[in-house]
DNA sequence: TCCAACATGTAAACGGTTACATGATTAC
DNA sequence: GTAATCATGTAACCGTTTACATGTTGGA
């Protein structure tokens, strides 16, 4: 059995042969689509797709430079893909460097917190238009999940639509932090300038 | 510098001096707080900081048994913990299996995913009640984040209320997916039964 | 002429997971 | 007596990240 990562670039194979730049590429540039790798990684994964079999690879010389080898699946790589497909998943592993800096929220001075947790608003704010684009374009070409003319096109949908809500979740718990934060800081301001009678 | 999970560990001994025993608790405990990890990670990490100066270890022999070794930040532990929470951050890599999943989601036969959705689904659901009842739990205690009497508590209820939030967010997700599933998979049986005249 | 993009990779360090290993105490 | 909990760790493996290494083509 390949890794996940493995899986990864053999459902990427799947969908279209591909050399490693290319699949460089194409982890980078859809990040709505639950992975990425790092090139140093695809390649020798790739190889080792390909000595296990699941992978063929064929050369492709372009002009010059290092000739591209297109790597496709083969009836081995098809099976090892449809098994990981069906076998059980466990999903309730989540690390979050966020959630670990907001934990401890009160030992960070009111202004850094609130300038860190600008930064990923506005980090989200550009991923959400982004992925909202590539829907909205793929929806028009090909209709709404439920209907979609081309079903490789579903799952692809359905993730767009999952990175989207749980990005706008983020927005919105981002923006409430903020004001818990403000507030807090504010009233300390105030106790500052105006301390209560000693008791 | 300590590794993240080096920095996760300083978070915790801040607020209480801890045992790798207890460290092993508190992080598998306390789902919501954004990291976990396994016990043969946090022995050999407590040693590492006990090394680099950060962490201070003394012996407490209970009855019988290994002593216990209950470790607490030194003041170079706090500082390196303070420059650590204030150092830039980024949150915009995320893994996630589920998705790589459904990405594929038209290799895989309906019934089996509906299967693997409706296993996140009870997941999410079950993890979504823990925390709402530590969060009413901690809330009936110090009040809301923005006014919480302890100020170490605002950070964990806003945590709580992140991870609340995107559960949220997901399980309506899978909701969809579900639906969008059982659409097509309906769509195509009875496609099945009475398939279009040839053109 | 220089920079970006194309195209391939290797090496070392770091981090995380699984399996192994030990032994006492307490509650059923 | 037997299982769960307390309490400590080690070793091997796997996966990820960062830095290094090389050379071409096409456009500004």
């Amino acid at each position: 059995m390949p890794s996940i990562l493995g899986c990864a670039i053999l459902e990427l194979l799947a969908r279209q042969a591909s050399s490693g730049y290319d699949l460089k590429k194409r982890f980078s540039s859809s990040l709505a689509f639950g992975w990425h790798a790092h090139d140093s990684q695809i390649y020798p994964e790739l190889r080792r797709l390909e000595q296990a079999g699941l992978v063929e690879a064929h050369e492709e010389s372009g002009s010059g430079g290092p000739p591209r080898r297109v790597h496709a699946l083969t009836d081995l790589g098809w099976d090892a893909l449809l098994d990981w497909l069906r076998s059980p998943l466990d999903d309730s592993h989540q690390k979050s460097e966020l959630i670990l800096r907001v934990w401890a929220a009160d030992l960070v001075p009111s202004e850094r917190m609130r300038q860190l947790l600008s930064e990923v608003e506005d980090q989200a704010r550009g991923h959400i238009l982004e992925m909202v684009a590539i829907r909205n374009r793929l929806q028009e070409r090909y209709g709404p999940p439920e209907v979609a003319t081309d079903s490789r096109q579903v799952g692809v949908l359905l993730c767009l639509e999952h990175d989207i809500q749980l990005l706008r979740a983020k927005l919105a718990w981002v923006e409430r932090a903020q004001n818990v934060i403000q507030t807090r800081a504010a009233f300390e301001k105030s106790e500052a300038r105006s301390p209560e009678p000693a008791a």
